[in-house]
DNA sequence: TATTTTAATGAACACATGTTCAATATCTAA
DNA sequence: TTAGATATTGAACATGTGTTCATTAAAATA
């Protein structure tokens, strides 16, 4: 099943199409595969030719999503998880940006009945980003593992963005960073 | 339909048994409703009538474990978040004991084609209870929201669950304890 | 352009979902 | 214990799921 196959290209492309329509109308639980290929005009069995699930479909969208958030992440930047807590700026922090960006997206993302997967991909993406870091400026003592460390500081970024999401993103960005900023204060 | 009618309660043990059984056999995605009605002897009708997923019947035991989790909260005890982190005695963390005694549970939980209802309901009760400690504490910056905070917090602690998940839970959970209590001696 | 390769199709299958409704069995309250 | 209330049942229905297989159509290549 060559990628680079025209029919394959089409194929996915009515997907994609399909599912970007029927999301504008309902949330993703409600959308059966059936429908999505209906719309489509692609054969039942040619949809788990490509995917298992519709599941499947949106995480491709995702991975782009996390093309941004990787993008958004390049230099010049400064890391929110340094040790040294007065180098924190609250405008190099660019996560937030990124979430208000694709915040349709990020609705569904964090809405109760998707499966987990999404978030794990959110959460591996940051755990990414602060785990390089880390290493990079690896200013971490020696007893603390820089995995459970890294998971513990982009799962708790993850935290504010949870209750974020659930005032239904009426906070501002910056509000969000200014939050964060005071918060890795703390402790000074 | 009164929860204390024997016929409910029957037809509610019948589906938890059911569910228990199953879950001993295979993962909660591979369960069907049809499934469990047949193993329970239920009409599938009225699995409907009590329940709408069934994920519906899974947070029912949920909801005895979140009330193990409060109960291992119960005086005495001091918190993780007092913001005098010289407080901190790793053996007061009592949420670490409570995740490895039900780890068959948090199996499920975080097992990533699972819907995020599970995550919240254990985000919540977290949330809740650091947010009770920071209350009682309050002293909590002016600049930040107590319910930022919380968030920040509950979910930091999530995020080292999950790492712990990931392998499989073979860490102790004074290894937990003593990571998050580093952790939190940063910046000290 | 002609030939080969292979993705897409349509039909069919067994099974699951979610809902309805009259008939029945079981419980509660008098 | 009986009468009334109501939870449960079984049957049926339209639709979705996941899979198969021979056929067809469209792409790659030579």
């Amino acid at each position: 099943m060559s990628t680079n196959d025209l029919r394959v290209v089409k194929t996915k492309q009515a997907l994609h199409n399909a599912l970007l329509t029927l999301l504008s109308e309902k949330p993703l639980e409600n959308i059966t595969i059936a429908e999505i290929c209906r719309v489509a005009k692609v054969n039942r069995g040619t949809f788990y030719l490509h995917y298992e699930q519709k599941e499947g479909l949106f995480e491709e969208y995702f991975q782009e999503i996390m093309e941004d958030l990787n993008n958004s992440y390049e230099e010049p930047y400064r890391a929110v998880t340094t040790l040294d807590k007065n180098q924190i700026d609250p405008n190099t922090i660019r996560i937030f940006h990124h979430i208000e960006r694709f915040k349709l997206f990020y609705r569904i993302v964090f809405s109760k009945n998707v499966p987990l997967t999404y978030y794990y991909m959110l959460f591996d993406g940051i755990f990414a980003l602060l785990k390089r870091d880390i290493t990079i400026h690896n200013k971490v003592h020696d007893e603390i593992s820089i995995e459970y460390y890294s998971a513990y500081q982009a799962n708790a970024i993850i935290g504010l963005i949870i209750q974020w999401y659930r005032q239904d993103f009426e906070d501002s960005v910056s509000t969000l960073n200014k939050q964060l900023a005071s918060i890795l204060r703390i402790g000074e």
